[in-house]
RNA sequence: GAGCCAUUAGCUCAGUUGGCAGAGCACUUGACUUUUAAUCAAGGGGUCCGGAGUUCGAGCCUCCGAUGGCUCACCA
């Protein structure tokens, strides 16, 4: 992290020092850049560069920083970096006359300047402005990082995206993607008719998932709220109010620990569609991230940290407990009572925890076992329902639930299900989730009377889904931790 | 939260057995009117993450701390 650093600061390092004295010079001229407020910038680097026919020869205006710059004399080449890419610059004393080049043999890598010319190649053969005419349109008084190898420090990456965003290409275009990949997403929603919705980041009870929350304070009411951890139950409140088709594409908040798959904020979609199941929320989410796959990554196979990702159709389906017996060798249909089933989670040395049902262990046993393997697009279909408590018991196996996670590259992507509109069942199941938390388990989820109270004015049968969008990103982009497609991912502050 | 590793010039990195602090890029000055990691010549630039200790002497060894990375745990 660089000092800040004041210009009547005395001890100024001389490479920040020189910038200074270019920048007073300039304000005593009358040239202060800062004082510029406008650039008619009628082009864009890489339109010129891609379309060389048509601009050879054509006049040009275009803005952006000085990223490089090789001088030979009375005639000088730089380059010029905008929101599109970069193009040349070739800077010679007679065609800008002898005041206007001085001037510019003073510009620093890092300043941002106008350029008017006309487009022509050079012998080289590369693409270039021959300036007419350049401004100064502000003055950079900090060092930008190496050219060749760009900005490392992962660290100062993170916390001067900014730096990082300049130097280094390829995290413009993982952000690029990033927006792509929202968009592609809301446009086939809009199509097919759903509502994007804003419910409340700011929860009186937090729920719609298991996870520790952050409390915040409302000083006039003088109560403690919570960020939300998900938007399900304000969701499904618009299903029961008529809505019908809504999704909601936002930032959740969870209080727990960071890692390269975690961040404390992160941004989900969650879609509901009524008179619907969790086969047409399989079918929608097939279809909505190839879509995606194919406007953002233009292919359906993906390459992600050296493994080839098939997105074609049709994707895997298999059954929790299927895929634990090809994983794990171990059929729960063979297990009958809680007893086995902790007999066999100590057996096979994995965490049993306290009055651990036959549910949990499968789904333990799946987690272990089968869900590292699952890098081909999967669908795992009935999760128990003791650790789905929003979802539908599937009418012929109520111990299961109509539920599925998508998983990709051993990652869950998505979790999906047909959504409980049981009353009196969800009241249960929130008291089997209360019991936990006064067990010592911060995750569990609270009791939400008013939602319970919604519910029995009658939810139509309805498939929910959530997909993680910085997840996606990360296959879509190829990055390899979540702090990767995230501008600005949560840092502990610095001193 | 635990373990392992890292932190040296604005950036990217070397630094031998504990013995004068180094390179490339960037910067300054000079040469150069088609270069592209331009080239050539000269020069400036350091709280070796912070603190304590061992030692005649510490970038290097020991301890404490800060920040980061990775792995594990919770989690999407």
């Amino acid at each position: 992290m660089p000092e800040i650093h004041r210009s009547d600061t005395p001890d100024l390092k001389e490479i920040l020092k020189v910038r200074r004295e270019k920048l007073t010079e300039l304000k005593e001229k009358g040239k202060d850049p800062f004082r510029t407020v406008k650039y008619d910038v009628t082009n864009h680097t890489a339109e010129i560069t891609s379309n060389l026919q048509k601009f050879e020869g054509k006049s040009v205006s275009l803005a952006g920083r000085l990223i490089s710059k090789r001088g030979m004399g009375k005639a000088s080449f730089c380059d010029l970096q905008d929101r599109f890419g970069k193009i040349q610059l070739f800077v010679k004393v007679n065609d800008v006359g002898e005041e206007a080049y001085e001037e510019f043999k003073k510009y620093d890598i890092g300043d941002i300047i106008g350029v008017k010319g006309e487009v022509f190649v050079t012998q080289r053969g590369e693409t270039s402005i021959k300036t007419a005419e350049m401004t100064l349109l502000s003055k950079s008084l900090q060092p930008l990082p190496e050219k060749w190898h760009g900005l490392k420090d992962v660290d100062m990456r993170y916390r001067q995206r900014y730096l990082d965003l300049i130097v280094n290409p390829e995290v413009k275009e993982t952000f690029i993607a990033r927006s792509k990949i929202i968009s592609s997403i809301r446009k086939y929603l809009d199509e097919r008719d759903f509502l994007e919705v804003e419910t409340p980041i700011l929860n009186a009870i937090p729920g719609g998932g298991n996870a520790k929350p952050f409390i915040t304070h409302h000083n006039t009411l003088d109560i403690d709220l919570y960020l939300r951890i998900a938007p399900e139950l304000y969701l499904k409140r618009l299903i029961i109010g008529g809505l019908e088709r809504v999704y909601e594409i936002g930032r959740l908040f969870r209080n727990e620990g960071i890692s390269i798959k975690h961040n404390p904020e992160f941004t989900t979609i969650e879609l509901y569609q009524a008179y619907t199941d969790y086969y047409g929320m399989m079918e929608l989410t097939e279809q909505m991230i190839k879509t995606a796959a194919e406007e953002v990554c233009g292919s359906l196979e993906i390459n992600y940290q050296g493994q080839m990702i098939n997105l074609s159709s049709p994707w895997a389906r298999i059954t929790m407990k299927d895929a634990v017996l090809k994983h794990s060798g171990v059929d729960f249909d063979d297990i009958e009572t809680d007893e086995q089933a902790a007999a066999l989670i100590k057996e096979k040395g994995l965490d049993l925890k306290k009055g651990m049902t036959r549910g949990e262990a499968m789904n333990l046993m799946f987690e272990e076992y089968a869900e590292p393997n699952l890098i081909q697009p999967t669908f795992v279909l009935d999760y128990p329902v003791e650790v789905s408590p929003l979802a539908k018991r599937k009418p012929d196996k109520p111990e299961l639930t109509e539920r599925f996670e998508i998983f990709i590259t051993g990652k869950e992507i998505g979790n999906a299900f047909t959504e409980l509109n049981d009353p009196d069942d969800q009241r249960e199941r929130f008291l089997n989730q209360v019991k936990k938390r006064e067990a010592g388990d911060e995750e569990a989820s609270m009791m939400d009377e008013d939602f319970i109270n919604a519910l029995e004015y009658g939810m139509p049968p309805t498939g929910g889904l959530g997909i993680g969008i910085d997840r996606l990103v990360m296959l879509f982009t190829d990055s390899y931790s979540i702090r990767d497609v995230l501008l600005f991912p949560t840092m502990k502050p610095k001193n």
